[in-house]
DNA sequence: CATGAATGAGTATTCATTCAT
DNA sequence: AATGAATGAATACTCATTCAT
């Protein structure tokens, strides 16, 4: 039998903590495209921030649109651990879930001096539908969102009228966090994003009530 | 409050119809801006497109900001005659006019297969907080949608709970409108906008239930 | 009746002698695709030695490519007047004519320590099929060079053997000067120049004898 | 004249025919470098087609213009065996031999849909003298195929007319196949090397009566 | 010998803008 | 106002080569 290789995530020696060159290149245009959008963001700037020279990305990415597209599956891994998990951790109750989330997302805009929306949506919006590659990506990003709210929305079934449906209500959550985001941004004030939620808790209040 | 500027209409000249260089750059980079977005649309396709030339352009502009403030400013214009009007058309009653209002969006992201969103809200995205002059402009936009909005929920007052803020209500139905398009852009399709102004229609009629 | 506009060969003012930026432009890529091979020559020697900057190339041609096929047509305008003329001017004598014009070429690599050769039998080997529109003023430059001297042949018909075709035989002529112009820069010599030409001139001096 | 170095067949085990890096290394540079010429083709392209890697090319060979010359040093030694070993297979008769050299040409162009040329003509004009190395390789090459078409025609000397030039009318051959050869390539036809061959083989039939 | 990441100067081209006429 | 040439920094990307493992 052959010994089985130790299979090093490829380079042998990295310092703890230190990251791989493509690592540092996702990183840095998450944020950048994130900050500044993608066609606002260079590729110098990106090779300058990340500390790695032209050669290098390009060794790693065909060009800057797999550069997006890394960065948008990226953020597909990402939903699950980062986005929803602090949501399930917060609390059992399945409503409660959803607006820990909402509230997740408010932190993150309050957080940056209203500096950046939600990556998916930012990128959903600018790009359209001209890069066929990158809309699916968003396309599945927004799928998996509305999956996970709708998910948990599933097992709050009977406190909601009859019929009922939870992906719809899913996607109206996720709506309202986009436009209340979308606004917050725009008036850099998180009152509108508050108006939003608020509305959106007030529905859900009178759903539960018009169930019983 | 501002006096309005009583805006001339430039040349006494031009054939009925004709459209003076300065509306056609406004036009052409107004289209250009929502199909493409305002990085991505570079000022020689808006000249070549507007038919204009290098010079002429910046007679009129002094450079590319103006024109994306130009556009903001032309749509603020609009937003009364083009966008509210039709919908206070439709109907006498307040909520009657709300969805009216988003049949427009619906209509106006179903008339183009999808390869554009709501103007304002494209650019709110995109630009974020980096051109202060345009974000201003973004905001005046959405404060008159909201407020033309709020004032129609203003008058349908009493048929929602006591202490119901129309004004913040006004802001949910934008919220929806723009997490809605931005999500029937996304997945090239009207079932999340639908679904979206489904649930609202919903909420509306829960309130309204609420009140008696 | 409208006055006819003087129409000025595009700039108003240029001292004489002074070459527009186009024309320096082809001139400039003229040479060094010469001296070097289309792919050897990089745009930015080009714009250094003709003194234009970046920008002004692409005002007046698409790309090199364009360069490349505006170098060919150039070629093909200058073919008459400055390959042919000369040869017609200096004999009467049909054979006398083609011999002249090999001497051109003669003269033509020895003038330049053979660091040139003919320059579209350069440019048709370096890009072979890969440029189709440039292959195409390639085979528009070898076509009129062969109908040239295929004129002059044709006026000595009776001198050959009956039946002997003059465009073949132009053919030959243009076959032994590519060849020759070849080797003579190979070899940095004019031997094997010489040593064809002769062989062709012997040719010609057999197919008169042999016609009588 | 310089002894002949014993070529060694480098490492010991390779299966049956596999090839040796260094072995595909050539091969495939000779292939791209007749396809697209020097400048057109990118070690990396090299690197990939040959399935090597960028340290193993360089541990081969200096750099890219030491594979040329390792192309032009492998056609050197193929000359004889692939080039001119069939046409003296083909026939004893000293200008059988040439017409089925000619022949041999004739088959190779249009065997690739005159997407190649005559390797070391693309080379001697694309290069020109700008690498002395390469230069040196082509003269080479040029020599041995005169040599080699020279001693054919040596052996027929008396059928010529006295005095006749053996290798001149090797350089001749030479001048012809290449002119040739470029005029099929840019013409996309056999024709005008048919036509260039064919009054060749006239220019033979006449030296040939004239001698006797 | 092989691997493949790293290097950074170089490529062709586009950018928004300015200028003289 | 209009024209279109000029400007030159910036763009995304490729080049041949080197290096550590």
């Amino acid at each position: 039998m052959e010994p089985v290789k130790p299979r090093r995530e490829r380079p042998a020696s990295r310092a703890k903590g230190e990251r791989s060159t493509r690592e540092r290149l996702l990183e840095t245009s998450a944020r950048l495209f994130l900050d500044q959008g993608y066609h606002a963001t260079g590729v110098s700037t990106i090779l300058a921030e990340a500390g790695v020279n032209a050669g290098s990305l390009y060794h790693f990415f065909p060009g800057k649109e797999e550069l997006l597209t890394g960065v948008l599956e990226w953020y597909l891994d990402q939903l699950g651990p980062v986005v929803m998990a602090p949501a399930e951790a917060r609390t059992r109750d399945p409503v409660g879930r959803v607006f820990a989330l909402l509230d997740f997302y408010r932190a993150w805009i309050a957080g940056s001096d209203f500096g950046r929306g939600c990556p998916i949506g930012n990128l959903a919006l600018e790009l359209g539908t001209a890069y066929p590659a990158a809309r699916a990506l968003v396309e599945r990003n927004f799928e998996a969102w509305t999956d996970a709210v709708a998910g948990w929305l599933e097992e709050a079934r009977e406190r909601f009228p009859r019929g009922t449906d939870p992906r719809a209500l899913a996607v109206f959550v996720l709506t309202t966090m986009e436009g209340g985001v979308m606004l917050a941004r725009a008036r850099r004030s998180l009152e509108p994003f508050d108006a939003a939620v608020a509305r959106l808790r007030d529905y859900f209040r009178l759903l539960e009530r018009a169930a019983s």
